[in-house]
DNA sequence: CTAGTATTCCAAAACGTTTCGGATGGGTGG
DNA sequence: CCACCCATCCGAAACGTTTTGGAATACTAG
């Protein structure tokens, strides 16, 4: 393999103003850049990663870390996303590092490891949560990172979200506007950030209608058709609470939710209004849903090109408030709406 | 961060001397790797990695190329193989690193990229391919790697592969010896080595048994069940060759296929008999078939912790006849296989 | 002609580790 | 007492790059 020390004997120039010609440093000649670029290329140089890294401290690799083994209904969902990550940082000359952690060991302590041989420049943070550990953790190092999705504020990091509170808001409001006073929420796991944004965005909707929210009507669960199946059973089956619009926070919910309303008889939208909010998860698609769903659209798949880019950028010290990236969401109207039914007698 | 100059200090001692501790030398006094031991443990000193490497040439990186994007039916495979590969790399002290291709960029420079910087010490390879381009560069580059499966002659390469052409016998057999001369093999694709070994295996059970292989009832091919299916459409439809008993190379080529037999209004194992060579593929069991499917079967995750192991050894040097692993193959019988009945009159 | 300013270059240090070739001192056998 | 060996240690070089702080040259303004 070719060094810089080759380079320099062969074009009778200095080490360091090879170095400088092939970074790009302002003084160095036209003419010589040319001559050490032409010469590099014939020797098929490449700096090595290595002694790079330990003058400069940085390693060029990014990386993932996930709490564990992917379930398998979300595996085609982490073969889109690693693919993504490591093809966009590839064509940004990173290589990207994925680290399946042990479950039993602390998450911290995982990143400590990584970043204390200084193998890592910095991380993709999946599904943030309240009050996150991992966040609080390479702040106090100061090592880079981006979020998919926001934590609590200050935003002083960089992320790519979508507007979590509006997507709630503008999905609520639909069913509000077609006459539904009773809408439920089947929202996402508690813990995540979305899911809190969600909430409130659910809560404004009812509340600009003048709708006092039932917190009954709202539930954080699992992104999971089977929370929408047993969701569907507890508000419709014999002691339920009879809302007549359901948000869904996710396709997959939808699904079970459908398969639990279909199995007790009912009917959308003519008993049961539902709306959903859509990733685009992979083979979930709610156009292809009996019927059609209306839903809010912003592809997951939107995000990896932004996290690979913003991630680079901050590694190379841009600062955090120009690396904030928010995604658009568009509505697709589908017909799984309609004016509420009046309650059955005898019911809330 | 703490350095061996660091503790070194400290302790009184030279550098030297408190690397030939860490590192387990031999000219280093107990108690004096004892202290030092104590003191690394309390400064939470971890060995900046670009040093080392920088001294030692190697990285403790490990990598896995693919060609691209894997394709959708595929997505849990890969995330089982990207996940165990990670994880037991992890235990052995190793970083895994995933690269996705660019699929225009040719192979060879993907490789040469990723070791050119000594990024990468070494490579794990999939679905090896006769004369394979991948081999051939990194045997001349010197790189370590490890083959899931195997290449032609000379094996002087570590790998972890099954006995494919005893699979491929015993399967094969097993048709035979219930009675059937008239034995199809819908194999893998032509290029991959594990194909052509299973061939072979199938002509020799033929051949053992006094039976002129038939080329046209051997055929390469995706996969797939849209391999399986079309191949029933084939064998039973108009101008069928009717082969009454027919070898998978996999569960899901195994699906069309019966799904198929079943449209032609046939059924198993009374008009064909099936078996299946079985490699736990993730959610397709040949027992939870209908009818349960006799099977020959080895998991390819048990494939995973091998290949992490193997490839570890080999970048530190143990020679590669010591790293080559063959895995188990067990049969299940399950009933899928019956004496042939006579071809109906008016074909071959 | 002089002082000042760009432009282009370079020697040497620094990054943190491993490793090579000894050095030192104590013990052993003669 | 000498010669030798073993156990334990150390200084210095090496890995290949970036960066610092200046040096040398040519040009410009006064």
């Amino acid at each position: 393999m070719a060094t810089l020390r080759d380079l320099s004997r062969r074009l009778g120039l200095s080490v360091t103003q090879v170095s400088r010609a092939l970074n790009g440093h302002a003084d160095v000649a036209e003419a010589t850049r040319a001559r050490v670029l032409a010469e590099a290329r014939r020797l098929g140089y490449q700096p090595n990663a290595a002694a790079r890294r330990l003058a400069t401290g940085r390693s060029g690799m990014l990386g993932l870390v996930l709490p564990g083994p992917p379930r398998m209904e979300e595996d085609s969902l982490f073969v889109q996303i690693v693919a993504a990550l490591s093809q966009h940082l590839a064509r940004l000359g990173r290589l990207f590092v994925l680290h399946i952690a042990d479950p039993d060991e602390p998450q911290t302590e995982v990143y400590r490891r990584l970043i204390g041989g200084g193998a890592i420049d910095g991380f993709v943070l999946l599904e943030p949560q309240l009050r996150d550990p991992r966040v609080a953790f390479l702040r106090a190092e100061g090592v880079p990172f981006v979020v998919h999705g926001r934590i609590e504020p200050p935003h002083d990091y960089p992320f790519y979200d979508i507007d979590n509170r509006a997507v709630a808001r503008r999905l609520t409001g639909m069913l509000i506007a077609a006459g539904h006073r009773r809408v439920a929420f089947l929202n996402g796991p508690a813990r995540n950030t979305y899911a809190v944004s969600r909430r409130a965005g659910w809560r404004e909707a009812l509340e600009d209608a003048g709708i006092e929210p039932e917190p009954a009507l709202h539930r954080f669960g699992a992104m999971s058709a089977g929370a929408g199946l047993v969701a569907a059973v507890d508000f419709w089956g014999p002691r339920g609470l009879w809302p007549t619009g359901v948000v869904c926070g996710s396709t997959r919910i939808a699904m079970g939710l459908l398969e639990g309303i279909r199995a007790l008889g009912l009917s959308v939208p003519e008993d049961v209004s539902v709306v959903v909010h859509d990733d685009e998860l992979p083979g979930l698609r709610p156009a292809l849903f009996d019927p059609p769903l209306t839903a809010t659209r912003s592809p997951l798949a939107d995000g990896w090109p932004h996290l690979a880019r913003l991630l680079v950028a901050a590694v190379d010290g841009e600062p955090a408030e120009r690396l904030q990236v928010e995604g658009h969401v568009v509505t697709d109207e589908r017909g799984s709406v309609a004016p509420p039914r009046p309650a059955p007698p005898g019911t809330v």
